[in-house]
DNA sequence: TTGTATGCGTTATCAA
DNA sequence: TTGATAACGCATACAA
């Protein structure tokens, strides 16, 4: 077992300084071209490698980001992470990442192990517990410590950070006109209940594609899932409100869902209680998952670029983290969703 | 904007020496009650956390795991890391993590930038391209310089490692027993080219099930599909196989699939073909992935229990990290699969 | 051209 | 009970 070799031991072979190994490493002039030779071929012949850590002592910099999010299992959030990988990587930073599972607590566990030092910034996207409870006081101790943060979809008005988001209301919009468009004329949507944004706002969306279409919302069209419950029987749960949506509301034909299960299960029920698709009952999704495009038939979805909206967010952090600049300002970004027509609509 | 504190700011402020600081920290009882409390109040105050990168320096541990993995915009993969990051966590590691994008190069870079002291050790499964080349030696070098190295799923004999594999073989034999206890006749098999060491496996374990009931392999009935094409018209090429398959092929009544999106696909064409299922064909998949519990009909799957597997490898290699012991040894941990009946089957 | 000394933040050893 | 010092691995200002 050959342990890695270090400037010192290098050194001590050769019968140099340290100073003089490094600076040789580095082809400073001010060593000899001889000696500059020699300890370069030492070093390549035992394979030298600068220590990461000390280097991040030294520089104070470890060039790694830390990313924080709710949950990995999930499409869009490993889209996200592929993408700041992608940008990371290319500028020689590494990620390293921690999950809430949309707690507030491992949020914050989470959050204060990274800080201290293992990284240069965190990109993150809020817990759905920290939305509830509205509690930032860690996001704001971080930033206020000098380390900037980039927040990515769930975000929140309160904390001055870079943000990067999807623009939910127009993209909701976009859909429900698009049903509209298809002479759906009972267009009821799938939502959550209010305290995440994101539901909020697609909910708005819809809302206000029908009032500019003068189509009267119907309260009854308008069914919020509870999505605080994740046990097992989750889905049967949805399933029964959506059965009893489409026997007490006979005439709806179109859907417009605030996400891909939520979209595919209104399919299920739906052909189930013999509507046929896109015949009978359009639907449309938010988000773009593996779902969509093999369910049958398959989705229509308001497609988010989680890699882009990922890749955006490295950017921006990677930006501020290497042009310090005097007076603080921040930006956020809206990454345009599009729709994306397969065989759930007309 | 408080930038953090340091053990030398606290020693300024309070007009002591760094060294009583750090003790006191840490409950010394060198320290006299009094100056321990006032430090601690301190510190408390200024909310003093030790610098995680001079720990780990001192230390020579970053308390950090390595993760490299060939995508995580991926089922498996994420429920993989899932398993890791929550034995990590709650062991105090963090995980870093590498994405090789199936590529040979990347894998060795990624491999080399957090092998310099970045991590204590890695959790990894090796790149498509990396099983082709059977190139090992970045392997063979890490491990050489004293990092353990804990493989999953992807694995290779030729590398001294602790390994934490999937029944492949056996997986597939029970999928394809419970098929033929089902009276299927025909059984056919969707399967990888040979050099994934898991798609083999998995043919083997058709090609024994079918055996030992003394029934007889037919060539014809064993699809090899060339995933190394990522194209986007790769699911089209798969489908075009499996019409012509079907086709020249109309007494097939069961088909085992060695991933999920084989099976859907399967069931997707054989319904164009007027096929039902799981009255004229049954289909049963490998990977417990999404697809297979929202598709219609719903999949049987032999499940992989991708999170077991990332927490048996985050223990191993854990317990490698914090008991050197004196001799070397390697474990390998089979992981059960589990067949997850649904409606694709009898 | 080479080497010495210092510092990054921490802990540990030993001396006071 | 407290403090000075060295060490972890590296880079660099400055001295030789």
């Amino acid at each position: 077992m050959k342990k890695k070799v270090t400037l010192k031991q290098i050194a001590k072979e050769l019968d140099v300084s340290i100073a003089t190994v490094s600076k040789a490493l580095r082809n400073s002039k001010e060593i000899s071209e001889d000696t500059r030779e020699k300890v370069k071929a030492f070093a390549k012949l035992y394979n030298y490698r600068p220590n990461n850590i000390a280097l991040s002592l030294k520089n104070r910099k470890t060039k790694t980001i830390g990313i924080i999010i709710p949950e990995i299992v999930h499409h869009f959030f490993s889209k996200v992470i592929q993408g700041i990988e992608e940008v990371a990587n290319k500028k020689g930073y590494n990620v390293i990442i921690g999950l809430s599972n949309e707690s507030f607590d491992k949020e914050v566990i989470n959050m204060e192990m990274l800080a201290n030092g293992s990284i240069d910034g965190f990109i993150l996207s809020m817990s759905k517990q920290t939305l509830l409870k509205q509690d930032y006081h860690h996001f704001n101790e971080t930033i206020s410590q000098g380390m900037p943060i980039v927040m990515f979809d769930r975000v929140v008005n309160e904390i001055n950070c870079d943000k990067v988001v999807v623009d939910d209301l127009k993209g909701a919009k976009k859909a429900v006109v698009k049903l509209i468009e298809n002479q759906c004329k009972n267009i009821a949507i799938i939502t959550t209940k209010d305290y995440i944004s994101v539901g909020r706002l697609r909910t708005q969306g819809y809302i206000e594609a029908l009032n500019e279409h003068n189509i009267d919302t119907q309260s009854e069209l308008i069914l919020k899932v509870d999505d605080k419950l994740v046990s097992e029987d989750y889905i049967e749960v949805l399933e029964q409100e959506l059965k009893t949506l489409f026997l007490e509301n006979p005439n709806i034909d179109g859907v417009f869902a605030v996400n891909e299960l939520y979209a595919i299960t209104v399919m299920k029920v739906a052909r189930k209680l013999g509507k046929r698709i896109p015949e009978d009952l359009q639907v449309i999704g938010f988000t773009d998952g593996v779902l969509s495009r093999h369910s049958t038939p398959t989705l229509t979805t308001v497609c988010q670029h989680g890699k882009k909206i990922g890749a955006v967010a490295a950017e921006l952090l990677i930006e501020k983290l290497e042009n310090e600049s005097e007076y603080e300002y921040f930006k956020s970004v809206v990454i345009e969703t599009e729709l994306k027509e397969r065989e759930s609509t007309k």
